[in-house]
DNA sequence: CTATGCACTATCGCTAACGC
DNA sequence: GCGTTAGCGATAGTGCATAG
């Protein structure tokens, strides 16, 4: 994948995320490329907004209006795409950028554990086949009838699966980056409360829908779990809160950025069924282990 | 006593220059 | 081309003086 199609993947990216997707060991060579590609018009950068640290304001980077064309013109992205989609200045920064870091963690997980596959399909991705509405095909949508027939929508943040060569096993797994902004339970049965999201994959698993998984990537699922990466350990607290009070709740399992990056994917760093009382478990299950990426040169 | 303003400091990202 | 280093710049936290 070039940088571009990386930049158009990922929607917005910190030059530490590019140093790791590309495998470039120091940020003073990513920020040379870019700043070439910025002079280029092919790449627009700006300071990060909220929810930065104390130094100065990281930039952050996404594709330009120019570079959309040139992807085009490759054949690359599909035909009709429209700039304001990949546009990172349109994304909702901190969640995309919480997301990258997951889905680099995870990337990382198979260079830790050659054993292992991953393949993952991004809700923000705009090399996703889409339907005539402009649906992905990691967007959710099917009946239920309890009491009444009711039409359950959802997109979750990203779908994977991990493949265990060795034991010829496959786990499926939904992810979800929240980040705070949305209530956790609405006293008035709001749509897009937290408590909504658990109920809908509550129902998605009841009624088998994550099956179809199996037929795109050819194998064989027993059930799913629905990892939530919170972005803050309070946030985080409170969720298991919720959580707990919502069986069935074995198949989600929680974690923060912190213990993310302090052990890695790989690492105990879940708490399942939001009991945080219980230890911690990984989603590798015994090739448990830390895999925390390794400092770069600033 | 509390609120406000301000200088100082810690911390972090960014760039220029240099060597390979 | 890539990687390293020093110095610079931007920001948030801290402590202190002053005003009300």
């Amino acid at each position: 994948m070039t940088l571009l199609e990386q930049l158009a993947e990922y929607r917005v990216l910190t030059a530490e995320q590019i140093a790791r997707l590309r495998g470039v060991g120091s940020l003073q060579v990513v920020r040379r490329r870019l700043g070439q590609l910025a002079r280029e018009k092919l790449v627009e950068s700006w300071g990060r907004g909220f929810g930065r640290r104390r130094g100065r304001p990281e930039k952050v980077y996404s594709i330009g209006c120019d570079g959309t064309d040139l992807l085009q013109r490759r054949g690359v992205l599909p035909a009709g795409t429209i700039h304001d989609q990949i546009d990172g200045r349109k994304a909702c920064e901190n969640h995309q950028l919480l997301l990258n870091w997951f889905r680099i963690h995870l990337d990382y997980v198979s260079s830790v554990l050659p054993q292992l596959t991953v393949k993952l399909l991004s809700s923000t991705s705009p090399f996703l086949s889409r339907d005539g509405d402009g649906r992905s095909v990691v967007s959710e949508s099917f009946q239920v009838s309890q009491g009444r027939k009711r039409n359950v929508r959802f997109v979750p943040d990203a779908v994977f699966a991990i493949t265990d060569h060795k034991h010829r096993k496959s786990v499926l797994f939904f992810l979800e980056v929240d980040m705070g902004t949305e209530t956790v339970a609405s006293p008035g049965r709001g749509e897009h409360d937290f408590r909504q999201k658990i109920l809908n994959y509550q129902l998605y698993f009841k009624a088998n829908r994550y099956r179809r998984y199996e037929k795109l990537w050819v194998t064989t699922f027993s059930g799913f779990r629905l990892l939530v990466l919170a972005n803050s350990a309070g946030r985080k607290g409170a969720l298991a809160r919720l959580i707990q009070e919502m069986p069935p709740n074995d198949f989600i399992w929680l974690t923060d950025p912190e213990l993310m990056f302090s052990n890695g994917l790989t690492g105990p760093i879940w708490t399942r069924g939001g009991a945080r009382q219980d230890a911690s478990a990984s989603i590798v299950g015994s090739l448990c282990g830390p895999s925390a990426l390794l400092p770069l040169k600033r």
